[in-house]
DNA sequence: CTGAAAGCGCTAACAA
DNA sequence: TTGTTAGCGCTTTCAG
């Protein structure tokens, strides 16, 4: 308990234990080129004995190698984001490379400073949310030389590969739902569309479906902060009694409409005769509550996989340059009537 | 476009495309030392002409500083470590600390490894949820000269500082305001106790203030992986099923606490008359749900907040190894009559 | 199979 | 205020 010896163990410090060269106890713990067993031996448990943790700081340096992979994501609070990040884990777990994770807060500055601060420990890739970036964070990317994957969205041009959805697409195929099921007085729920692109272009793409059959949005409330089924329940009773004769809602997550959906069953509305809800991401969470809100996968653990995948592959100098599109297809659950 | 020169750029390459010396340019960069204005100017345009992003892996080894915080959590699926992880930036952000979290999917094998693995990157410190660990983790912690913060639970002792509530204690204090209000056939359902150490300790806490009052647990049921609401519900109808008599359900987590009360619901269950219930965590997620799960909660975000801030202050040599202990209240809801 | 020498890109310490 | 010189702890390369 002593607290002797702030400087760290180094690889001299086990070759000294062991009596074989620096350069061998490096190979040894690297598992690199051929020792005998004997001297093998000796120095895994000098190293054991010692309580060694090799630098890697030092090893990058002269290797100019990094195992890092740059996860940058907007905020862990949204559900999604750690599920895209267990998608990249049980991929990244099958190689020898290690997920960072920075966060934005869906600000652009700070994006811009977390990757520059990425970017400064040379990971071999970068994983990203979204296709939108500043000029200056396009130009570190691009500069980087390393891989890098946008996700979640495919409504753009990537600066290399880009793994997701189409989310203008959601929104027009949601839209064409809602329109074959007959509703025709829609309001729209969702976060504040500044920031979050994806969102909007949901949004987008369902005025676009809408106005191809004739019918604009009866109505649109934004919110942000605050847990999301409790928002979703104000939202929806100010909706509703603001404009009565809606016809259905469209939330821009399944939180937030799962919150409109307790509010409706509890004030005895026939759903979705009468009214029709639904959100979007395709939360599990949510299994459990009593009616199943129609959504559309977000197919986050899949973009996460696949984008991991590029990566790996990339690495191994098998990889190019890819752009993959998920289509997920929409769930009716028990809030959309069948066109 | 044209993707030439894979070699990332040095401070050399700002060095001379500004004509001055690389020590002053990395002055410059680093904020450090005097430089006159107009040097400064000229490094600075050219670093952001070429878009020099510097090398970290080479001034930490130069500099043997690291300002990296290592996080090391079982899960982010969890919901509660998000939590927490928001607490630590937010305090983080104050500083140039810059956290990096691991996995370890409560697996002692993986925490080890996953511990392993960030100690050779020379982090500045540790938090790292829970007092159990495996003797090497714990050798390794010990070793590496660094503040380490253990998070979450109090109930044991520290390597170096914690933060956290007693679960045992919570278990008690439920344990004690279950029988106040007059229950006294009491369920358990929970997580599988076996990894999850906190959770094992609120249930001891529980059958220790049951014990006192001649109680026992009537009835257990645990469970592991799916919706966590969805599973509420099936071991809720499984246990009142087996067991139509019980007049209380302590759950282990709020979500399955959750799942459980609105199965409850729908079967017409006079809660909290004729049966109570609790969970644990206070999760904000779930305030807008019909009825409002008693809970205690478990001071996530300000446990992350001040195990950062020990870190912190630590790091500008203000600080001292540190226990607290937190000791929230029990939040009643609607399913726990008052003693 | 093992070892010696020469850096990796940066910064501490000192000199000018 | 600026520049020079040595490393930081490892790995690469090449020689034995």
């Amino acid at each position: 308990m002593t607290k002797q010896d702030p400087r760290p163990l180094t690889l001299r410090d086990v070759s000294e234990a062991s009596g074989v060269s620096e350069m061998t106890v490096s190979r040894v713990l690297r598992n690199r080129g051929d020792v005998s067993a004997a001297t093998r031996e000796k120095v895994l448990q000098a190293a054991k004995r010692l309580g060694y943790v090799p630098n890697k700081i030092a090893g990058a340096l002269a290797s100019q190698r990094v195992n890092l992979v740059a996860v940058i994501i907007p905020s862990m609070s949204n559900l999604v984001f750690p599920e895209v990040m267990t998608g990249i884990n049980r991929v990244l777990e099958t190689t020898d490379l290690q997920p960072v994770v920075g966060l934005t807060d869906y600000l652009p500055e700070k994006e811009e400073k977390v990757l520059y601060e990425m970017l400064s420990w040379r990971p071999s890739g970068v994983i990203i949310a979204g296709l939108e970036h500043s000029d200056a964070a396009r130009a570190m990317l691009k500069a980087a030389g390393i891989p890098v994957v946008e996700v979640m969205d495919t409504d753009g041009l990537p600066i290399d590969s880009m793994v997701g959805i189409s989310h203008r697409r959601a929104g027009r195929e949601m839209g064409r739902a809602i329109l074959e099921a007959g509703y025709r007085r829609i309001g729209f729920l969702g976060t504040g569309l500044g920031l979050d692109h994806r969102a909007r272009k949901r949004f987008e793409g369902l005025t676009e479906a809408l106005a191809k059959g004739g019918i604009e949005i009866a109505d649109q409330e934004f919110y942000s902060g605050g847990s999301a089924l409790a928002k979703g329940r104000e939202m929806t009773a100010a909706m509703m009694t603001r404009n009565p004769d809606l016809d259905f809602l469209y939330y821009s997550n399944d939180l937030i409409g799962a919150g409109g959906l307790l509010w409706m069953i509890e004030k005895g509305y026939d759903v979705p005769g009468s009214i029709g809800m639904a959100g979007f991401n395709g939360v599990r969470l949510l299994k459990g509550l009593p009616r199943q809100l129609a959504t559309m996968d977000s197919c986050r653990d899949e973009i996460g996989s696949l984008a991991a995948q590029i990566i790996a592959d990339r690495m191994k100098d098998g990889g190019e340059a890819q752009s993959i599109e998920l289509t997920p297809k929409i769930d009716f659950g028990d809030t959309l009537r069948r066109g």
